[in-house]
DNA sequence: GATGAATGAGTGTTCATTCAT
DNA sequence: TATGAATGAACACTCATTCAT
């Protein structure tokens, strides 16, 4: 059974965002989904494998779209550290964008069983795919070190971001985001110790 | 209902994270957690409130116990940089120490409510405010610029740790954590970037 | 409505005989049938009331025609034994040579509501009509004591005659059927104790 | 987990049969069944795997009992026209005694899956059994010809009973069943022949 | 006639929690 | 304190049936 798309698929995936985010996933019962939705219970089934399938899936939708935006942008002619800026400004807007995704993907989307982690890995895979391009073609032009550990570094920059968009979801959005992409980028290009 | 302690306290505890470790928190059942702690289902709630507490205090218990003995070393007659490097080592080795609590505390831990978090993070408060004694008190000295965003830099700090460890335990320890202490702190301090 | 008929009828029909006897009647869903039939599931109620009466009409159908062809042999000039072993072996025959419709009649249509029985023994009155006419045309002719009771002795036979199938399916139609019809035969006219 | 027995176990028996009698198996609800007996619906499941476990238990609880009680009656010193008389007169005695059962043993217990026939076929080869013992004994005596195929006699005889239970429940218990045992038994043993 | 996407009623089962002993 | 049998609320999911095309 292929995925179908189609109008109700979309309208269930922006029906869930809005229910999980404002219930918490376990509370969000897929009839309460589909009414939001405005479809019958049983429709769910005709494109949702079951109620974690809607959780995962809308990740991947709308996760994946975002990866698919970043990757394009990320071909423009920029120096390494307007790139990794440039990622990290799009993270962060996509985000306050839309609030009711960033809970569910700060928060609700961790509940899931580790066994669907993996679908999350390689959603998340696509993305940390992007943070390795811009590293490794830094590592080449001489902008970062030769001896950099690019794995290690990839946690770094991904663990620093998720945990500053967390932060701002659990303090419940009552800063401003996107004004954080410089002084975060400049920190983990420089790093906390004094120049001097 | 002021907490209960005790050698049964104890018990379940450890009994809680030997199971959810290896069943997910909700493939835990109270009566499997009740049957490895060699207590019977009724008693768990004489010194636990309901399930979540059971996860929550364990959580509590263990993470407590660690920032404990962690501001306890940090007391020592140290240099800022020798501080950080020192926390990290303590949170790795901790972790890397017992397998089974990293799984709870990276993976099954978040799977709890919004409203839970409340009691997650005045236990990670604690520890925030390890990492937060250390880059005021470089700030003081020098070691850190005046201008340091020092909540930024925490998010920072812990947000790259924290995914350091959940990438060990989603890579299911096949590698050693502790040696990563070095590496992580120096890209932390001088951060990414070539220093001509 | 009176019943459609049509290729599409008798399509459904033998459709649901296979889907029915692999599947069992209630892991037999409709659309499975539908698919087997190579139409849509909407079809099958432009010939069908509901799911039940599928199964209902298969029997009516299968046997319909079974009784009909027995009917017709029975004209014969034969005598009362003759007749029954005709009757006995036409039946073991008939269920032998479909063997999926044997286990459809032994076990499935059993599972059929208690309302739907009626249905079910409305075709079945025609076949126990038929022994009827043996038993009674043997009293007349002297074959048969003129105290037979011949409701209890249609019981007999048909129990008899039904659970001898019942057996060959259960036991997975591993022996054959039709070898059975004359010791079956003579054991119901002349009985078990010996004869001397 | 051995099977659980206790005042509890028997009360939702008893509830079990009453309330598929009344209703059909598949209209009787697993609550239904529960408010019946005076106990939680989740009462139930402490005593009995899943519902299907109802049905097949009641049937092995009861008929067991029944072949338990006839294997004993039939050790006496009794010719072996007199213990097959007194094992049909026992069978039918059994259900007349209790009509609810009848309804349960004869039409609903039938609806079970393919798969359930083996746990219904267990019980029923216990009575079975019993039938061999007097076939065997008969042959032995020569009451019963040395040539008879007991298997095929031991299905006539089961066949043949209980299709005239059957025949009773669906006429809706309208005549007496116990006094057929006598004209049963004897077609039985002489056949339908005239014995001229 | 034929289709198949959409419907939504219906229920078995789990398991955290209680409480009489 | 400790027990564990009993409770009963809660809900994801199926699938027979409909109906607009």
């Amino acid at each position: 059974m292929g995925k179908k798309r189609g109008q109700k698929f979309d309208l269930i995936i922006n029906a869930a965002v809005k229910v999980i985010a404002q219930n918490g996933y376990h509370h969000s019962q897929v009839s309460k989904i589909a009414k939001e939705a405005g479809v019958a219970d049983g429709t769910i089934y005709l494109y949702f494998k079951n109620k974690e399938d809607i959780l995962i899936s809308l990740f991947e939708e709308k996760m994946g779209l975002f990866v698919e935006k970043s990757k394009e942008q990320l071909t423009k002619d920029l120096t390494i550290e307007e790139k990794l800026l440039l990622l990290i400004e799009m993270h962060l807007r996509q985000l306050e964008a839309d609030h009711n995704l960033a809970i569910v993907t700060q928060l609700e989307i961790r509940q899931s069983n580790i066994q669907l982690r993996s679908r999350i890995n390689k959603v998340l895979k696509g993305y940390l795919g992007l943070i390795d391009t811009i590293l490794l073609e830094g590592m080449d032009n001489g902008f970062f070190p030769k001896s950099l550990d690019h794995r290690l570094a990839r946690q770094v920059i991904f663990g620093a971001i998720d945990e500053v968009v967390t932060n701002w979801v659990m303090k419940e959005h009552r800063y401003e985001l996107v004004p954080l992409a410089k002084p975060l980028c400049n920190m983990l290009l420089t790093g906390l110790k004094s120049n001097n």
